[in-house]
Order: C-alpha cells, then structure tokens, then sequence
DNA sequence: CCTACATATCAACGAACGTTGAATCGTAGA
DNA sequence: TCTACGATTCAACGTTCGTTGATATGTAGG
C-alpha cells in the first residue's frame, strides 16, 4: 500500500460518520448495505452520505455494486487488512512495544494467526 | 481504548506532516527526538510543528519530556498499539479476511508473535 | 541581570472540509 | 411514455484546519 493511499484511508477513519459507516459495512458482511439502509443507520442525509461514501471507496476502504434500484455497499476487507498492515510495518519495526499487543488482539479474536489454541 | 480517542488519532495520522512526524518518532526509538530536530527533519516551521504536535500528544500517539533547553519527543508505543488493536477489534469481528493478512505482517516484523519461525 | 537559544502561544489569513437544498441521473413498474 | 423511487451531483454556506508572522515562556550561560 501507497503511504498516500494510507494518509486518504487515515483521514478518512477520522472523520466519525464515515467511521460508523466502515463499521456498519465490516459488521454487515459480504453482503453489504444498500446507500438508504446506511443513511438512516448512520443517522446522515443520503445526498450527504453519498459524498462520505465516494471519500471512502476513493481511499480503498469500501465497494459498491449496483442492484436494481440500490447501490449496495461493502467493506473492502483487502484495503482494511492493508492499512493495518502498512501501519505495523511503518510502525512495528523491530519494537516488540508495539507488536506484543497487536499479536494479543489478534489471538483475542476469531481469527487464525497460527498460535491461537484457545478456540 | 474509546472510539474518540481513535478518530483523533486517526485524523491525527491522516495529515501528512503528522504521520511524518511520528515516523520519525518511531523510527528514532524510545530516545526520541528533540522538536528541532524534527521541524527540520519533517520539514515544517518551529511554531508549526509545536502546533501539531500538541494534536498528536492530544492523540496520545506520542509523549514530550523536557531536556535542557530543549523539549525531545517520543512515540508512544503504546498508544499506536492501542489504536491498531482497536482498528482489528472494530473491523476484524471474526472476519479472516483482514486478519489473516495482518498475522502475516506480524510475522515478517521481528517481532514475537509467538509463531515466528523464520529468524 | 542580561543575552542567546529552543519552544510554545497567539491572532489572522486562505484553503479545505462537512452539511444543506435543489436539481439530475438511472432503474423499475404501470 | 409516464410516474415513482433510489442514489448521485451541483452550488452555496458556515465551520474547521493548516500555515504564517509576531510575541511570549522557559532555560542555560556570561
């Protein structure tokens, strides 16, 4: 990832609106939202949503798909997983500080990091 | 960590000569760097960089000690831990799309994962 | 005490951001 | 084709952000 993909994806996390809708689409799944269900989800006008989604998909975080009359939107899991990964490698480097808690997250979760025996 | 604590940080990170700056912090190790060294190192005015570095000290992303007569800033480690935990927690929720790709930044960091084979 | 140096604070300006309302585009059904 | 619906685009606005220059604080040395 592009350290100017990572700054649009940073300054995009850091507005809060456009921080719920990221959650919302991560926690919707594949499947996604339609731009209306986001709109009242995230409590913003759907003219003004709409800007706050093109903002995200251009910073790689979300996808959209037509279907029929609704534009259904998804995370883009790959550019999510990037970002974290652009930042541990601009950060991590070599300081056990910052990796140790990023490995004990990782095991706290669902996901196979290949040490986690506790599922 | 709070969801407000993280949108700071995030559109902390998002401004380029912040990033810079904690890159640097980072890289300069738990030493840290002196804010002239810095303003010259990222390339921004004196009273300029004091002004984003109380945002990024706000964020929590780093730390200032007085030394003499100058003010020598560090990465908080923790703090860039925090927020990267946060971002999995918030956005891995089970999905081995975005984790299984940040299990592999881990390990090819030298950090302790405690699955690093490869050293 | 006074000077020199390193940072920080303040007011002010221009630029970018986020929101709003009206208008437009695209799709589906009668 | 006409209407209805969902979503986007556009122009305008108020606000916030980032930068600049001048000023103030704090520290070390003569």
């Amino acid at each position: 990832m592009e350290e100017r993909q990572a700054l649009a994806a940073f300054a995009a996390l850091g507005q809060e609106h456009r921080f719920r809708v990221v959650r919302a689409l991560v926690t919707a799944g594949p499947d996604g939202l339609a731009a209306g269900v986001l709109a009242s989800e995230v409590g913003v006008a759907g003219n003004n949503l709409s800007f706050h989604l093109k903002e995200l998909s251009h910073a790689g975080l979300i996808t959209s798909r037509r279907e029929g009359k609704s534009v259904i939107y998804s995370a883009a899991y790959d550019g999510l997983s990037d970002l974290i990964a652009f930042l541990m490698r601009d950060c991590c480097q070599g300081r056990p500080e910052v990796c140790a808690p990023v490995a004990a997250a990782l095991s706290a979760c669902d996901c196979p990091t290949g040490d986690t025996a506790h599922a």
